[in-house]
DNA sequence: CGTAAGCTTGACAAAGTTCAACGATTGTGG
DNA sequence: CCACAATCGTTGAACTTTGTCAAGCTTACG
């Protein structure tokens, strides 16, 4: 029934760009100092422009890959911050905890992301990580990652990058939830997943979600209910095929003109 | 009224990143190479552990003050991001647009914050930065700041920073916009705004608001007339004063609890 | 195989928006 | 300096959107 890969945990991409691959699963040598060097991701996760040299440096950096199983946080509120993590597999969630039990999932995260990078300048995580599926990451001392920075200029503008990329992504958010209703959030969440995933060498119209009704609802800004509804307008209007976690873009560009109609000037 | 000296930093063209290319971060002629040393605002806006010879290299990265004025814009969407500002004197907001005229207010700014830091990583500015009183800024030119941040930790230290409250501050807008109702979100704006004020040695109980309701709408991210019923009816409960841009908080607890309850598990 | 978790749907309630009217304030040009 | 226009703020009433509660169904899992 599916003629393209998708985003399940054992299905390869059909066109990875510049396919360098590792046999899945083969253990990373500890340490090794140029394991960065070998990964698959590394066109993804790593600094451009850095000399033989400099990458060298900087993969001694790494900590070996670390993982999560399904479930379990990778940090917690309060936790001391001295880490950033790039995602190697699997898929993650943050969550943000505020008083009386409120809480809102503030991102989605997958393979070549890099995350836990908001609490620079803090001493302590002010968000928490989950793994929603088993995940492996690599660890990038932060203290270390600062240090190296200063006489590696292309360390530090991938460093700003990363910051910026958090900001944009943040004021995007900011923006869906103050300007977009229910059904205008969930297409805009729809295209930018599929979106990231096209990146990834994944198929752009079909897709496994990895997270929960109330999740994608929490991280939306509604409940779950709303959440449910909307797919199945959508489905109903032909815009999607949606079976539970599994979804199917039919009309992408309706999806798209949901957003885009509204108020006009005077 | 003002007296207006035609001579002084005032009398700079609006468009100057555009077109005043030449000589950016030279030492101000008129003040000396040290002005910030002498500012009035250094406690706040200057990093902090800078020895006094960094303190002066530092001080002559900064363009001499910027005025704009009330309703212009000290940047816009697509300008060519050079430099990031520091708040001298004024009131600003800054503004995201989207498609089909929709707009969102993603932040207020007053003396003492850093703004326009958000590009950094893109060549662009994304989003516009729009005076609502007459305002007075100093530039910072970007590519020598990552570059003398590269010699001095302190300054690197403060540049992350404050990309790190950049950070915490959208994630506490998206927290607010995610899971609060209207309500809720205008008492959390205004404990805010309190506490903001009080920082900078204005009184917490007594305000002047700068901007519209239109605009405190936009930024919490509903309608201006939501805005306008919330605050009456914080009136009318006795929490605060409001006659139009006067505000008087007569019970902050009042608000704090209003915002701290809801959703208990199970 | 039974229980828990997740998803969908309906009926109703609550929150927020829209439209409209009107008063107050501000700013501008005569 | 005044008069007029424009902007801003408040409030009511009708309406729309979203949330809440409840039921039933499916799927996953121990």
């Amino acid at each position: 029934m599916h003629t393209r890969a998708l985003n399940t945990p054992t299905a390869m991409p059909v066109s990875f760009p510049r396919s360098e691959r590792l046999a899945p699963g083969v253990a990373n040598p500890a340490l090794g100092g140029n394991a960065c060097t070998r990964c698959r991701l590394r066109q993804r996760c790593l600094p451009t422009g850095l000399s033989e040299e400099n990458l060298r440096e900087f993969s001694t950096l790494i900590f070996s890959p670390r993982r999560v199983k399904a479930g379990q946080a990778l940090y917690r509120a309060g936790d001391a911050f001295d880490a950033i993590y790039l995602v190697r597999r699997g898929f993650l969630k943050s969550i943000m905890l505020g008083e009386a039990g409120r809480e809102q999932i503030t991102g989605f995260h997958t393979e070549g992301d890099v995350v836990g990078i908001d609490a620079i300048g803090s001493e302590r995580r002010t968000t928490e990580m989950v793994a929603l599926e088993d995940s492996e990451v690599c660890g990038i001392p932060y203290a270390r990652l600062e240090d190296m920075s200063r006489h590696i200029p292309a360390l530090q503008r991938y460093l700003h990058r990363q910051l910026s990329e958090e900001i944009v992504r943040n004021h995007s958010m900011m923006f869906l939830l103050g300007t977009m209703r229910a059904e205008e959030r969930l297409a805009s969440f729809l295209l930018s997943l599929s979106e990231r995933l096209t990146a990834r060498g994944f198929s752009p119209s079909e897709f496994i979600l990895r997270m929960t009704r109330e999740e994608i609802g929490s991280f939306l800004g509604m409940k779950l209910e709303t959440v449910s509804r909307a797919f199945s307008k959508f489905q109903r209007e032909g815009m999607i095929l949606v079976e539970s976690k599994h979804v199917r873009l039919l009309d992408p560009e309706a999806l798209q003109r949901l957003i885009g109609r509204q108020a006009q000037p005077q």
